[in-house]
DNA sequence: ACCTGAACACCGTTCAAGT
DNA sequence: ACCTGAACACCGTTCAAGT
């Protein structure tokens, strides 16, 4: 699996790096999951000497961590969002939804270490756009982006991780998973009701 | 820590039991987190040797798995339900969020791993129950309550675990935390609203 | 029947030594 | 500056041997 890491002329062709190894990371926890990953079958993978990789990551610790931050980035793959805020927030959660797709294995570990959704990303400032766009009081932006954030990343993770049992969903209807849909309604209906009482 | 095992008589007093090992292994999670737990370290907890364990536990993941049945079993903690749909919805809610609160770490891990919640469970009948008064049509109890669950279950996963970077909360209403109110109410009314549409 | 010591194949990480 | 081998303090688990 490994190749030879010396150029025809002796020098190294690859050399080890930050970004290097936090791609081989991603790769070995998207194929074998979180346990998977060790410092030594990481540097296998990279055809290196396990303590090489302490050069340029504190520890392991940090590295899981970073790889996080990687994949946390790609939701800036979200298309800009235009229509209702309805729509706007429908096209959100799918968004959302398939980065924790993509990297099962690693959302499901974020989704356990703190301050996987944090201020300043892409997908909360979105999020609160989507909000002022919907009507909400500005004392109440924070607070209901936070709860929002948490029912849907929570439902993913459920589902990637089939916390609930599972058992034949209902015919789909035009987006999707018919159990996500379910609950993009719910709390489209929710946030409605709440615009409505203020 | 570890005490004598050995009565006066000579007899021993404390029996290794898989019921022993499963709470000793439940305290040292609560305590110090499931990263924390091992095998050594249980059974020094337990003044035992190591390999005594494995006489009443196949191995760690299914200790793991055990104790995690043995924390979920304690919502049966609910009190009888009464009330509109909505209070007995509250009420749920906030029983399943006292049982995540007493087992955080544990409760982590659980939602990491499939199956947590089952449908034979005491909490998954009693949701179905509110949802039978809710009025929800029979075809979709199912997918409804499943949906239910993993919005609140990981709204309660990101909470336990600050998935979402803190800031402070609006001022409280009637009943605990602000943000989980927040939430208690926003699914309130989008099944509110997915019963009126059928 | 129940327990145990030694052993195996792994970990993450430190550190002194190499180039 | 970058890499590495040996070593340390841990893991989970197997198994043959003890009582």
């Amino acid at each position: 699996m490994a190749e030879d890491r010396k150029a025809p002329g002796g020098r190294r062709d690859v050399r080890l790096t930050e970004e290097r190894i936090h791609a081989a990371a991603l790769a070995l926890i998207d194929a074998d999951g979180i346990e998977a990953l060790s410092m030594r079958k990481l540097a296998a993978a990279l055809d290196v000497n396990p303590m090489s990789l302490y050069h340029h990551v504190a520890n392991k610790a940090a590295l899981v961590d970073a790889v996080t931050r990687l994949a946390a980035a790609r939701v800036h793959a979200l298309a800009p969002v235009t229509g209702t805020w309805q729509e706007q927030l429908r096209h959100l959660a799918y968004a959302f939804r398939s980065l924790t797709r993509s990297h099962r294995e690693l959302v499901l570990h974020a989704f356990t270490s703190p301050d996987f959704i944090r201020r300043e990303s892409t997908l909360w400032r979105a999020l609160r756009g989507i909000l002022v766009d919907a009507g909400i009081p500005d004392e109440e932006l924070d607070p209901v982006a936070a709860v929002l954030a948490g029912l849907v990343g929570g439902l993913l993770l459920t589902e990637v991780n089939a916390v609930v049992d599972r058992f034949p969903a209902p015919a789909g209807g035009d987006h999707g998973d018919p159990h996500f849909e379910i609950a993009v309604q719910m709390l489209t209906a929710g946030l409605q009701a709440r615009i409505a009482h203020a």
